[in-house]
DNA sequence: GCATCCACAGCCGAAAACGGCGAGTTCGCG
DNA sequence: CGCGAACTCGCCGTTTTCGGCTGTGGATGC
């Protein structure tokens, strides 16, 4: 299993992967230890694809990934992490609405735990499902973060999402 | 969208527009900081017409507001507030009567609420609405401010409203 | 080990609370 | 009597509160 930092826009990420594909992204929190194994090895042989598309994606240039992933989960999860994988760049949904899209429209609350175990955070966009208010209300990385993804995603859409007024 | 304020006979004005329009005034309140948003820029580009008219309207030489607005609310409170702006300078009427006009005639209260969320007041004259026993009962600004409003459009009305006796 | 409980990155409908009212009644005071 | 202030009650749109519905992992108690 190789691992390694990668400095972004939105702080220093670390990445896990192995011969069958990308396995972990995690925002180093200060106030926990970095979730490292001890027989791991600090190397980008299986790394390199996953690095070359996330600084292309902080460059406004990537729109959809392209990279082998492994995660491991529940029916549930990986009925939501599908789900989650199928948001266009640029657009939001509710948890709700993704509740419904799963086929479990009561849901909506398992939705909002499954996505807080999303392992792949935004290669897997979990960032994309707000509120059905419109309010952000969690993100792994913390909000700020939430924020700045939905916005950049908003300045480099491909096309110009309209400013609805209700 | 850009803000600024506005010194008049009744206290400092907060004042809010964008491309559209006004959007909003505000009685800065004591109690209460000043509601003004990260992202709004203290500039006049948008602000110079509503100052005009507003420096005119208390110099007692306006009677009529022409300035672009802009308010979202529910179907109800527009109605309201399109019916307020259709109360002529210098006269009052009920709140059970503006009800009747909106063709809701047992929502008195409810005008009343309607009348407190009003986000333009003085322009759309949410303070020629009282009682219908001749006493004020509200006014966002407090009391005093819609008293001396309606003391000064008295004053200044084109002409001199009758004192009807019953 | 095994039940049980709890805490979450939510949502929706129903019910209650809350006002910038108004009409009607009561009651106190000249 | 006459006039109001004070009170009650019905009315209306909006906002707030409140259950109940979900899956999962970790903590607790035996």
């Amino acid at each position: 299993m190789d691992y390694d930092f990668l400095e972004t826009p939105i702080g220093r990420l670390l990445l896990v992967a192995d011969e069958h594909g990308l396995r972990h992204i995690d925002f180093p929190r200060s106030d926990q230890g970095e979730r490292i194994e001890r027989d791991w090895r600090r190397h980008r042989r299986y790394l390199g694809a996953a690095i070359e598309q996330l600084e292309a994606y902080f460059g406004g240039r990537l729109h959809a990934f392209d990279v082998a992933l492994v995660a491991h989960g529940t029916t549930f999860r990986k009925a939501v992490w599908n789900a989650l994988a199928r948001i266009p760049y640029g657009e939001t949904i509710s948890y709700g609405e993704l509740a419904r899209r799963i086929g479990d429209p009561a849901a909506s609350r398992a939705v909002g735990a499954a996505n807080g175990a999303n392992p792949l955070p935004i290669v897997v966009p979990c960032h994309r499902v707000i509120g059905s208010s419109g309010k952000l209300t969690g993100f792994g990385g913390g909000l700020p973060i939430k924020q700045w993804l939905l916005d950049h995603e908003r300045r480099h859409a491909p096309r110009p999402v309209l400013a609805l007024i209700p």
